[in-house]
RNA sequence: GGGCGAUUAGCUCAGUUGGCUAGAGCACUUCCUUGACAUGGAAGGGGUCACAAGUUCGAGUCUUGUAUCGCCCA
């Protein structure tokens, strides 16, 4: 046993153990090593990223799942990898060219996505070695990389196999377009916003009719007019009959305009006509098939207006729309423009206004996917945690859409189908042919798109063990158990991976999914960069540790509740974190050298303090709480757990009832109280390693309990002992709830001294009545522990004492603690205490009285309640007396 | 518009099958550098559990409605 520093200092501690625990491989699980597997997938973070306090919350928790799975016997691996981050990862390489004055067409793709590679190689790391410095016990042998050569089989492999049962397809559909990225989003992918908008209610011109004739339609997007091929009116909507059969002509344009008659038009909404714009509206472009209606695409991909719109080619949409609303007010077609709430969809990468946009792009189908992945959860083979969001997913599944999977970038995985210009032939092939397989020409070309990210990613819980090849581990650790995430990407990650598993595998990817909050700042905004009130957890290690950024953020999360930290929120992991290194210097100064059984030490009934038997309990109970908070991914309780546990119980009780014990002269009893505190305080140690990793392992060795070349990440964690063996080392439930009193009494004994304002170093005496024979025996033999503890002089136990008419007290179940003042006591005050006390008591008797004499709460309610509520009433009486008598005499006093 | 969640101490939150005499951490007040720890110790103050009605012997907990806030989806 090295002897501990006087300061703790995380820095060094946690940096060291880190290199020792990657230098011993002891992150690393087999499938060759057999037992039972315990897998958990990373939700692996964008290659772009850099650690946020939302990944230290997800990543913390599945470390504490990997760390006690792994001490509980379990084959565990955690799998680690970053994901490609198409449009995320090309935005960032194109701002970088763009320092150098160039754009990614002046490269061209095949440099540019050697370009990208490039910065992979340089940055890509950044994430990962954040993780790491978080304590994150991850399988780094495993790590992946979607892009790798093998998880690029997988998704060629995949894309092959959909494309030939025909769940893949290529149509030409409005999907969510970003002008910015210049490329294609999905539903997913697209984010909505309420914006305060406008609502441009313009005149459409009748034909034929006289000058003032025309209708209104309202529109929220004037400049999307130019592409108006019609105006549509509900069947039913009286008021506009007569337009029946007319031709409108389109301001600014003046192209001529049918009049349609559709069901989708709600008369209630804006005017009730509404125009049609198949080519920039997913509702109009559905009218538009039912009709029949020309498609007319008035926009270029960077937002702005193309040749079909006139005068306005080449402006900026949103500048195209001032200027059209100006042109339409100048020729008198402006009805009113009024203010309009609505949602619009935002590029969840650069958050640019989306554009719905009609282009050919690659879908799934994912109605026949659905299916299975619905029925895995609804029969209970996937469980959400907590339940609630089993809701969230299937209504999302139940409704599921086809998914846009095809992006106009060049970093990602190119979609392999190919084409064949001479004979129009298709194609998915995993590679590119010399030929045609039809005609056998050589002009065959790749589609240019690549796949949406979430492609690869949604293989991720099997192509990261090698699929579709086959292997020990892929069999082994398929399906993974605990999937940890956050609820935003429920649809875009967790949904589709289930029914990627189903599809694939055959089987679920993950049989447990915990879904836990969001991070936020303490006015309960979420964090963002763009906002700057995000909160660094590298700032958080630096001055903390990532033991307390671990041990905090997992104390803040109510279990699937957002959390809201601020930097000294923190200071709670710090305070603990130094608490219990003081414990141990305290524990080692006391040691001497002696070692102590603390994996399986026995206890002999006869040698144990009361004080002993109880810390024992207390042991137990928090072994039983960690455990099963643990399992009911509870983390924040298991934190409570252990807070409770070491510093209320260890610290402040058993550590402060020791002292007499270890400066004491009784041989025998000081080496049992070091036996206890050692397997107490190893114990512990064992149930707070996965939260916080570095100082336990740093303590387990500082204090002997293990072997140099030994880890507490191997040490196996506690296991709550039977009734029957705690009972044969004396541990009572009859003890634990004695010593529990005695507590509450010396903390009364304390409020005297603080009432009288007695010095904490100053000695008083106290004498103490006690309530009946059983608790004055245990008292009296107590008694120098309540000596110690009360920081008495003398201390008397006297069942016949009868008190001096000033003498100020307490009361407590265990009997009336008394304290010795000697012309100091103030009557007046004391009497108002005590009448306080009395009338609260009376309060309470009155109210369980009431109770009690309700006979349907005596019949209807169960006996033990009523029992319970009888014994209180008892006490109360008790007490009720015992404060009239105090009363009576300081006021005779 | 539909769905979900929240509303408990000054703040952030627990409160699991209704039995509560409503807890914790932080903050606050008083005292204390006593031989592990001032990143600490001892003691203390602080609550109409958002509101209303209902079910029940009993409601912070269940039901319905209202209000406010947040999130997701359209």
């Amino acid at each position: 046993m090295s002897e501990l520093p006087k300061n703790y200092d995380p820095k060094a501690i946690e940096e060291r153990w880190y290199a020792e625990w990657l230098a011993r491989g002891t992150f690393h699980g087999d499938a060759a090593r057999g037992g039972k597997p315990y897998c958990i997938v990373i939700p692996p973070p964008n290659v772009t990223g850099i650690l946020h306090m939302g990944h230290a919350l997800n990543n913390t928790i599945q470390d504490v799942l990997i760390r006690c799975r792994r001490m509980q016997g379990f084959n565990t691996t955690w799998v680690p990898g970053t994901d490609h981050a198409g449009i995320a990862t090309q935005n960032v390489v194109e701002r970088a060219l763009k320092k150098e004055g160039k754009r990614r067409d002046d490269l061209g793709r095949e440099a540019f996505v050697e370009r990208v590679w490039q910065w992979r190689a340089e940055y890509g790391a950044t994430i990962i070695n954040q993780l790491k410095k978080l304590g994150s016990a991850c399988d780094w042998e495993r790590e992946r990389f979607t892009m790798d050569e093998g998880l690029s089989n997988a998704v060629a492999e995949v894309f092959i196999r959909l494309y030939e049962k025909k769940l893949i397809y290529r149509g030409n559909y409005i999907i969510n377009w970003c002008p910015r990225c210049r490329t294609a989003l999905s539903d997913e992918e697209s984010e909505h916003e309420d914006l305060g908008g406008k609502m441009y209610h313009i005149r459409y011109p009748v034909e034929g009719g006289k000058k003032k004739d025309f209708v209104v339609v309202a529109t929220t997007r004037p400049e999307t007019l130019l592409g108006d091929v019609a105006v549509a009116i509900n069947p039913r909507d009286e008021r506009y009959r007569w337009l029946v059969g007319k031709t409108l002509r389109l301001p600014v344009l003046n192209r001529a305009l049918s009049v349609i008659e559709d069901d989708f038009v709600d008369p209630k909404f804006g005017t009730g006509v509404v125009k049609v714009t198949p080519a920039h509206d997913p509702n109009d472009y559905e009218m538009g098939m039912r009709h029949n209606l020309e498609q007319i695409n008035v926009m270029n991909d960077d937002g702005t207006m193309n040749e079909v719109a006139g005068p306005y080619a080449g402006m900026d949409r949103f500048a195209c729309r001032e200027s059209i609303v100006e042109d339409l007010k100048d020729a008198g077609l402006v009805e009113k423009i009024e203010d309009h709430d609505h949602a619009v969809g935002h590029c969840y990468r650069c958050h640019t206004m989306v554009e719905p946009r009609l282009s050919p792009q690659w879908f799934v189908k994912m109605k026949p996917l659905a299916r299975p992945a619905i029925e895995a959860v609804k029969d209970g083979r996937i469980r959400f945690v907590p339940e609630r969001w089993t809701k969230v997913y299937l209504d999302w599944m139940e409704n599921i859409r086809d998914w846009c999977i095809s992006r106009q970038i060049w970093w990602g995985h190119r979609i392999p189908v190919f084409y064949c210009d001479d004979c129009s032939h298709e194609w998915a092939a995993r590679d590119k042919a010399a030929a045609c397989p039809k005609c056998g020409s050589a002009k065959i070309r790749q589609d240019e798109d690549v796949l949406d990210t979430w492609f690869s990613s949604w293989l991720w819980p099997f192509s990261v063990f090698g699929w579709p090849g086959k292997n020990a581990d892929l069999s082994f650790y398929y399906p993974t158990r605990t999937l940890v995430t956050a609820s935003e990407i429920i649809f875009f990650w967790v949904a589709r991976m289930i029914m990627a598993g189903m599809e694939f595998m055959g089987d679920i990817p993950f049989s447990e999914v915990y879904i836990h909050g969001t991070v936020r700042d303490d006015t309960g905004l979420k964090m963002s960069k763009s906002l700057g009130n995000s909160i660094d957890p590298l700032d958080i290690i630096e001055k903390y540790s990532a033991d307390a950024l671990r041990f905090s953020l997992i104390m803040l999360t109510a279990t699937g509740q957002d959390v809201y930290v601020s930097t000294e929120k923190f200071e709670i992991g710090r305070n603990f974190g130094t608490k219990i290194w003081n414990a141990a210097r305290f524990m080692q100064m006391n040691t001497k050298g002696e070692v102590f059984e603390v994996r399986a030490p026995r206890f002999e009934a006869g040698s144990l303090s009361p004080d002993d038997a109880h810390i024992l309990a207390k042991l137990h109970e928090a072994i039983t709480a960690c455990t099963e908070n643990i399992e009911r991914f509870r983390f924040n309780d298991y934190a409570k757990a252990m807070y409770e546990f070491l510093w209320h119980q260890f610290c402040d009780w058993y550590v402060e009832y020791s002292k007499q014990i270890l400066f004491g002269g009784d041989e025998a009893r000081r080496r049992t109280v070091l036996g206890v505190m050692h397997y107490v305080f190893a114990q512990g140690l064992h149930l707070l390693h996965p939260l916080m990793p570095f100082l336990t392992e740093e303590l387990w060795h500082g204090m002997g309990y293990g072997k140099p070349e030994e880890t507490i990440m191997h040490a196996p964690w506690p296991v709550s002992l039977d009734a029957d063996t705690l009972q044969e080392w004396g541990v009572s439930a009859a003890v634990v709830n004695y010593v529990d009193a005695r507590h509450d009494l010396i903390r009364i004994g304390r409020t005297l001294r603080a009432d009288y304002e007695i010095a904490p170093g100053q000695k008083v005496d106290y004498t103490i009545k006690p309530a009946d024979a059983a608790a004055a025996e245990r008292l009296e033999a107590d008694r120098a522990t309540l000596v110690a503890l009360l920081k008495a002089g003398e201390l008397t136990v006297d069942p016949a004492f009868v008190p001096g008419k000033t003498m100020p007290s307490g009361l407590s179940p265990l009997g009336t603690i008394y304290i010795s003042l000697q012309g100091l006591v103030d009557s007046e005050a004391e009497i108002k205490k005590l009448s306080g006390q009395l009338e609260k008591v009376e309060q309470d008797l009155d109210r369980v009285t009431r109770k009690l004499e309700n006979l349907d709460f005596v019949s209807r309610a169960p006996a033990e309640i009523v029992d319970q509520q009888k014994e209180r009433k008892r006490e109360l009486v008790e007490k009720r007396e015992k404060l009239a008598k105090l009363i009576e005499m300081l006021a005779q006093a």
